[in-house]
DNA sequence: AGAATACAATTTGTATACATTGGTCACAAT
DNA sequence: ATTGTGACCAATGTATACAAATTGTATTCT
């Protein structure tokens, strides 16, 4: 038996949010098909649904490259994430079902295992699918194209925040799988307020971490000027 | 010279919007590829970008309808324009420039052309170029695939909105014309206050009416309940 | 040397033939 | 009568050959 088109779908997925594939990196349709052995029109096809998604851009005659990441996409992200995620996370606390937080269990049982492995590409993965699988537990059309595509650019923005210093997992990294277990339990209860909240405080612990190393504390000026 | 696909594309999202193609309604390729006079191949591309952009949905091996419209989309389209609306028209405010201003106002000289010629299908496809043309002002990749998913369902589900009585264009409609008007001199004067109120006015204009239609004002009940 | 242009090479886009799958209908068995 | 089986047909999926377009390179002219 062969691979299926939707293995290579998610295998492409998974390469750009690891950043394996970096933005901006032209994708050759006749290397890629080779690689995963289907002709070139089902690995176009793919192409195209991941454009649709916004993992890749096509440019007219001109091939597909990662999406890339400019200063611009970096502003719309930190302006829009917030809204969208309170909203997704409460509706998946109003709707949760037992099967669903069942799956989410498993994905954060996972994230855990890396997290003790100190596995960088593992831990930007299953952060990715835990809040992932929270969109598709809010079970609504027209916020998932949303959140889908800031789910890509934080996995990728992020990058850094899931980085293994040489004493093993940062502080940030234990508090955000904290904050997974405690999702579980408050969509077990359909707590929307307490969803949302969590939400906001996730969201902060992220963006602080993810805005200082954009943005890093500079360097103390704390210096002898005299001369 | 021959058609191009972007051209097909646009038509088929116009018949889409304007329900000449309805919810659920089989696409076939081989038909369709006959009428634009290309081969399946690219005729298979476009319906992929469509359903990139939640135009048609596509069945594994079973091909290609209309984008349904089940009672469970109106709760979550209900839920969510709102919000989305209000930021893309903030945001619209923040950033439009004076070119895609004047973009806007031929979209809504074209529109008000449609309210004189009682034309439904055209106010239906220009309002929704209208507010598509918004989302571009927003000039927000995160935000844009949501706002676009709500566009098809607000033209679908508000199709009725528009229907012009014996004795002319509604009253609503004509107000649904004024906010339009009232959004271009919001945007020239980058006021986000007020494109954000307004974006809520004209939200409950279309929300009350589309809501009368699809639970109607219930009959009167003052009968002779007398036996 | 630098710019412009013609040509070659690489890559994307399209057409078409072939393969595979899902649905329908007839028919047999229970 | 209902249900299960199988063959056929229609439609989708894949491979591949060919066409068109873009990019890179070499050559020529100023």
């Amino acid at each position: 038996m062969s691979i299926s088109k939707d293995d290579i779908l998610q295998q492409l997925q998974r390469r750009i949010l690891t950043m394996e594939l970096e933005p901006g990196q032209p994708l050759d349709e006749v290397r890629l098909s080779e690689e995963f052995n289907v002709s070139r029109t089902p690995m176009r096809e793919i192409l195209r649904r991941l454009a649709g998604e916004g993992y890749v851009q096509i440019r007219d005659q001109r091939g597909t490259v990662v999406a890339p990441m400019d200063p611009k996409s970096m502003r719309n992200f930190f302006l829009t994430a917030p809204m969208i995620y309170a909203a997704t996370s409460r509706l998946a606390a109003q709707l949760a079902t037992a099967a669903q937080i069942d799956d989410l269990a498993a994905i954060q049982k996972r994230f855990k295992e890396a997290v003790e492995d100190e596995a960088v590409d593992a831990l930007v993965y299953f952060n990715d699918r835990f809040h992932f699988t929270i969109g598709e537990m809010a079970d609504n059309p027209f916020l998932a194209p949303s959140l889908q595509r800031l789910l890509i650019d934080h996995a990728r923005i992020g990058q850094t925040f899931w980085n293994v210093g040489s004493d093993g997992p940062s502080g940030a990294v234990r508090e955000a799988s904290r904050h997974h277990d405690r999702f579980l339990e408050i969509f077990a209860a359909h707590d929307e307020e307490a969803a949302v909240a969590l939400t906001l405080e996730h969201w902060e612990l992220s963006r602080t971490n993810i805005e200082s190393y954009i943005r890093p504390t500079p360097l103390s000026v704390d210096i002898d000027l005299a001369v």
